[in-house]
RNA sequence: GGGCCUGUAGCUCAGUUGGUUAGAGCAGAGCGCUCAUAACGCUUUGGUCGUAGGUUCGAGUCCUACCGGGCCUACCA
């Protein structure tokens, strides 16, 4: 049995995520955690959300809320939202964890051991109205290229000028709009990237069967002009993970703390013992994953994000853990997703725009989304969300395809032979051809899935449920049933355990109707069908089960029309 | 400006190291079936593979230029 850790980029604790988001990390990574359940490996599959940095600081004082309660409630929304979405994390923590500012700061301090923090004294534009130090990106300005009057510090997105916050003309808080600004001397520690590169680079050389898009930005930052750069690893706020050289103050570094992109992959560490500490564990059980001088020298790690985090984990994490020297488990794949459009446009958090994870469960149940999510996963490259497309699609696939199947079949059985699995007649060359081609399809499911070819297993999968459509119109029980009624019996039979085994395949992309699957067929056996021989026989005559209701509901053009109108516009 | 990704049938996408008549699903057309969520099955119409050159016996696949879409460019996360 294989043991496999899975981590999903970890979300932002500003607000509920859109459709985006999910299918680029959250979604994809629960389809390959539960694939891997499914075939009996051992799997940890973690996420949490990430709580610091400014954002956080200014949603929490935009509600009124002290900061910590804010990310307190916000953490509990995010989780629930995921629990709805079947997205089935052992544990889902939190990067202001007690465990997360234990390590964050235990590598700080090894770190600095090792002659790889340098502390670099700097100047940044500090507010006096908002009583902060403010990221290039919350000053605005006028452009001095174009006159674009709300420039920001880093960059002016109507010309694309790059811009330092001193070039802008009337330079303003983006939080405030005070103009009391002041270049301040401050002092901050860098990681030493640097120092570090050539191994970085090796590693990443090492790496052959990543996505392009995975390993063509990192080599984008290993060579980009002098190479890898060192990076800042500090910042003056308050909400974060105070500054300490292990368990000990830094002198000269009080009431700064680390910045989140240091801290927040630290958390899928930190998580594994949030999670052994939620379940009563000894930390020996979180450290077989993450310790390879403790057993975690055989797990398979698996990372999963959008294209906007590949620097994070395949440079920042890495030199953390590098520099270390510690025998952490590094990353043995990580998948990597471009980004989903809304209709034309970009989905946008700070805009509104699109459907958002709370707004997508109150019209539809999770599993239309996942279907649809994941089999049109942007994996080559930008994919695009339409209501028509969506429509059309999950009702072809979902109510078509596979949930008429189950219709078809348990209500055909009920008629001619009652509720429960017919046991007369035996399977012959049909059922043997039948068995063939299912094993051949589901043997390339199993190969896709295994690669992490999310949209191209969801093909496969596809493939698998009209296989059974097209033996029910072969072999035609109806007509059977009256010139051979053991004839018809064995080609029930054979219906009602192929709605058993697509419960089985289909459980990582559509979990809760699954699970409704076997229900209906009245039965706990989820074996995968490593011998699909014996997975179609797994119903025996007698077994009796239930006609269930219908699985998948068509989405009407009326619904599609008023869905499309409600979410034309921007949430507020 | 630089780097990378991308442009294949009406739509969404496959096309492995260049090799005979470019594939799938959806939509469209025809036929069949009637167990089923008017569902299913079979057959079938659509493409000179963004444009222009080049390399090659042979290019969707390699090279160059150009046009279009996207992402990143290190202090948002």
């Amino acid at each position: 049995m294989a043991r496999i850790l899975i981590t999903s980029a970890i979300p932002y604790i500003n607000g509920i995520k859109h459709l985006g988001n999910l299918v680029g990390s959250q979604l994809p990574a629960d389809l390959y955690a539960r694939f891997q359940r499914g075939r009996g490996n051992e799997v940890l599959f973690l996420c949490a959300t990430d709580e610091h940095g400014t954002p956080a600081e200014l949603a929490a004082a935009k509600t009124g809320e002290p900061v910590d309660e804010f990310c307190t409630r916000m953490h509990e929304v995010q989780a629930d939202i995921a629990r709805r979405f079947g997205l089935s994390f052992d544990h889902f923590g939190r990067s202001s964890s007690p465990q997360n500012h234990k390590l964050t700061q235990h590598f700080a301090g090894v770190l600095a051991d090792n002659g790889l923090i340098r502390e670099v004294d700097e100047k940044q534009v500090y507010s006096n109205a908002d009583k902060r130090f403010l990221p290039d990106r919350y000053i605005e300005g006028t452009c001095p290229n174009c006159g674009y009057d709300k420039a920001r510090g880093d960059q002016c997105e109507n010309c694309t000028k790059q811009l330092d916050p001193t070039d802008l003309i009337d330079a303003r808080s983006a939080i405030s709009g005070s103009t009391d600004l002041e270049v301040r001397a401050t002092k901050h520690l860098y990681l030493r990237q640097s120092a570090l590169k050539d191994d970085l680079d090796a590693w990443i050389d090492s790496k052959k069967d990543w996505p392009i898009l995975t390993t063509s930005i990192a080599k984008k930052w290993l060579h980009d002009g002098d190479g890898l750069r060192d990076r800042g690893i500090t910042r003056d706020l308050d909400w974060g993970i105070p500054v300490r050289r292990g368990d000990d103050d830094w002198p000269g570094m009080e009431g700064k703390v680390f910045y989140v992109w240091f801290d927040a992959p630290i958390e899928y560490i930190a998580c594994a013992g949030e999670w052994a500490e939620a379940n009563g564990r000894p930390d020996a059980d979180w450290e077989r994953w993450w310790r390879t001088d403790k057993g975690a020298d055989d797990v398979r790690y698996v990372q999963f994000m959008g294209k906007d985090n590949v620097p994070f984990h395949t440079l920042s994490f890495p030199a953390t853990i590098l520099g270390s020297g510690e025998p952490w488990k590094m990353v043995d794949h990580l998948k990597s997703f471009n980004f989903l459009n809304y209709d034309g446009g970009q989905f946008s958090t700070s805009q509104g725009r699109g459907v958002f994870m709370d707004q997508a469960l109150e019209i539809l149940s999770a599993d239309y989304w996942r279907w649809w999510l994941l089999s049109h996963a942007p994996e080559s490259s930008d994919a695009e969300f339409t209501w028509e497309g969506f429509q059309a699609d999950t009702n072809k696939d979902l109510a078509d395809v596979l949930g008429n199947f189950i219709s078809r079949i348990t209500k055909f059985c009920r008629s001619k032979f009652g509720e429960a699995v017919p046991g007369d007649g035996a399977y012959g060359p049909d059922e043997a051809a039948l068995i063939a081609d299912l094993t051949t399809k589901i043997r390339n499911y199993e190969t896709h899935m295994e690669a992490m070819e999310v949209r191209k297993s969801a093909q496969d999968l596809r493939a698998i449920w009209v296989v059974g459509n097209e033996y029910l119109q072969s072999t035609a029980p109806w007509v059977t049933f009256k010139s051979d009624p053991d004839r018809a019996a064995a080609q029930v039979r054979m219906g009602l355990n192929l709605i058993r085994l697509y419960a089985v395949l289909s459980a990582p992309f559509i979990p809760d109707a699954a699970a409704r699957m076997l229900s209906a067929m009245n039965t706990l056996d989820t074996t995968w069908p490593d011998d699909v021989n014996a997975a179609l026989t797994a119903l025996p005559g007698g077994h009796e089960f239930s006609v269930p209701d219908v699985l998948f509901a068509k989405i009407t053009d009326d619904q599609r029309e008023d869905w499309q109108t409600r979410f034309s516009g921007v949430r507020d």
